[in-house]
DNA sequence: TAAAGAAGTAACTGTTTAGTGCGTTAATTG
DNA sequence: CAATTAACGCACTAAACAGTTACTTCTTTA
């Protein structure tokens, strides 16, 4: 079993790396409460001890998973540049990404439901939040008064409502996947499920913020 | 403390009750992996024994529980009687149920969320939920038909991506209730705040349905 | 190259947890 | 009212768990 990999002995950037990664699995798998430990330490293929080494305890890892998680769908967002395009494809491009990102980072979401359930004890206690948030805010604030001035959105619609509702109606149907795939007796999941989904969250959107539809 | 309530000292219903009672509290509040068996006896006032010798074991207290919880809902539904109903002033007033059910039942979102994280794998086990669920879907389903005889809906809605468009923007807003005051910072269980969210859903979910708003 | 410090490990501790064995006490019925 | 049945409770177990102690091994640098 000679690895041809050069992997070095000791890399404390790695070993820190692998137990991110790990324990975003572990958290995202089973919630905080399910999570345990000694399987973040085995996914992550470092000592148990490193854990506490690194990152103090298991809640104090538990927060910086949850910092990382929002960072990164907040910079993936910034890097959509929406104010270069006209006011009605910007919006229709951030309820794409909105969607996509849930998607392919399922993770995210079930972080998010662990932290609430836990009445967001750990956020907090974040001060990274904070500028994150209000940039998006912003961005979101500033498409609106745009689509406005463009004459093609309605005026006096609330950014921070729209935005929860671009987020509510991906976040929920993605969330709830699995009870919702029995109790209507399709597979939410389906490719072609997928797809009618995102164009219905279109629509939804659309028709809540444009003048004419 | 001579008790004046001729409590008896043996009532096997009213024990399997307050396990029921204690068990839907605690599994809210903790999901079903943080829920401890003990917490529940306790808040019953029953010993641990009971819950075994009534429910099996933990998951299947859970599973009941869960179907009591989607059960209630379901039924409460159908006493709205939306059918006698104008379609517009139905749709309005079923948007404002399931808001309001939401609000005071906050158990049923920490319920579904935790049966979710478990990949629905008690649902799956339970054959009370199918009928339930065709009933309601029916329900939508009708309502969607009518108004669109009225005059006043738009046609060719699916009533489920309705159903769950409908379910969401209040759900959403409400499961995640913590994070979002804090990002948003503004506190999202205002009366205020409630209240407009609620004026919000229901234009959405109008301006989506309506062939004129 | 020696010393210091950082990276890593195994084995352990004290506690918590779901689940039980077995006995006791109250209600029911023949 | 005796005997059976059902409700209830104490005290335990075996496993799981977060966190730690005490140690070894590798890397860096004065």
């Amino acid at each position: 079993m000679a690895a041809n990999t050069p992997r070095k002995t000791r890399d404390a950037d790695a070993t820190r790396a692998r137990i991110l990664a790990a324990a975003k699995k572990e958290f995202a798998r089973s919630g905080l409460g399910g999570a345990r430990v000694d399987e973040i330490a085995d996914r992550a293929k470092a000592n148990k001890r490193m854990i506490y080494h690194y990152f103090g305890n298991k809640e104090d890892l538990f927060r910086i998973i949850l910092e990382e998680a929002y960072t990164d769908i907040r910079t993936a967002e910034q890097k959509l540049e929406l104010e270069h395009l006209p006011a009605r494809e910007a919006l229709e491009k951030l309820i794409r990404f909105t969607w996509t990102y849930y998607l392919k980072n399922p993770e995210f979401i079930t972080l998010v439901n662990s932290e609430n359930l836990h009445k967001a004890r750990h956020l907090k206690k974040s001060d990274k939040i904070d500028e994150l948030f209000r940039r998006f805010v912003g961005m979101v604030g500033d498409l609106l008064e745009r689509g406005v001035a463009e004459g093609v959105f309605r005026p006096g619609i609330d950014p921070v409502q729209l935005n929860i509702t671009i987020a509510a109606i991906g976040y929920y149907y993605l969330t709830n996947r699995f009870t919702g795939s029995i109790v209507f007796k399709r597979d939410l999941m389906a490719p072609e499920a997928l797809e009618e989904r995102l164009a219905f969250n279109i629509e939804t959107i659309m028709r809540l913020v444009c003048v004419t539809p």
